[in-house]
DNA sequence: CGTGTAAGGAATTCTGACACG
DNA sequence: CGTGTAAGGAATTCTGACACG
């Protein structure tokens, strides 16, 4: 795992990476959107890719989309990731076993 | 400038993410080893690359090393690199003159 | 639905100092 | 010299709620 991943910035610095206020940062948790990790005190904390992945939410939300869309959208890309990636490891034994 | 590079890691964090006492990572900076921003408040922030040479700080302590030596030694990588840059970017020009 | 805001409290961080060695 | 700690205050964050639309 990268550093991009790892969950080490707190809102303060996100809202200013991101240009969007706390309320909204902790709106779209609350909406399922985005999953900070938390300190033992109970402060949240993000990875770069959930700074990218906050601004990638802003700009559907700019161009009018709501919140479960932007999350069904989500899912559909999720969906279609685990196909292909099954069908990928299909294939991958396929040649195996016709190897064997 | 890489996501490496970003100053956005609170002391609290940086103290979990190396295994070093926020008053060890404090004094290392009035020492002169490492160089954190700050917010508007007061707050220091790091980067990962702050909290990669924190680790090899806390290395070289353990090796009985003091502050001023690591600093020192810090200084000459720095100095040789510099000679190093500069005699590159001589052959570079040279290379260049050579053409025209 | 999405977001601002005031409220009260808790977690986090800051500085300067004293201590020990 | 390097580091722990108690002290008091300031900055940061948290939650639940009310407001508007």
């Amino acid at each position: 795992m990268s550093y991009k991943d790892k969950k080490v910035i707190t809102i303060g610095i996100v809202s200013e990476l991101t240009g969007l206020s706390e309320r909204k940062i902790r709106y779209y948790e609350e909406r399922k959107l985005i999953y900070p990790d938390r300190t033992k005190g109970g402060t949240r904390k993000y990875s770069f890719i959930d700074v990218e992945r906050l601004i990638d939410i802003a700009n559907k939300m700019e161009d009018g989309m709501q919140t479960f869309e932007i999350r069904r959208q989500e899912q559909k890309m999720m969906k279609k990731k685990e196909v292909r990636d099954k069908m990928l490891r299909g294939q991958l034994n396929a040649a195996f076993n016709i190897r064997k």
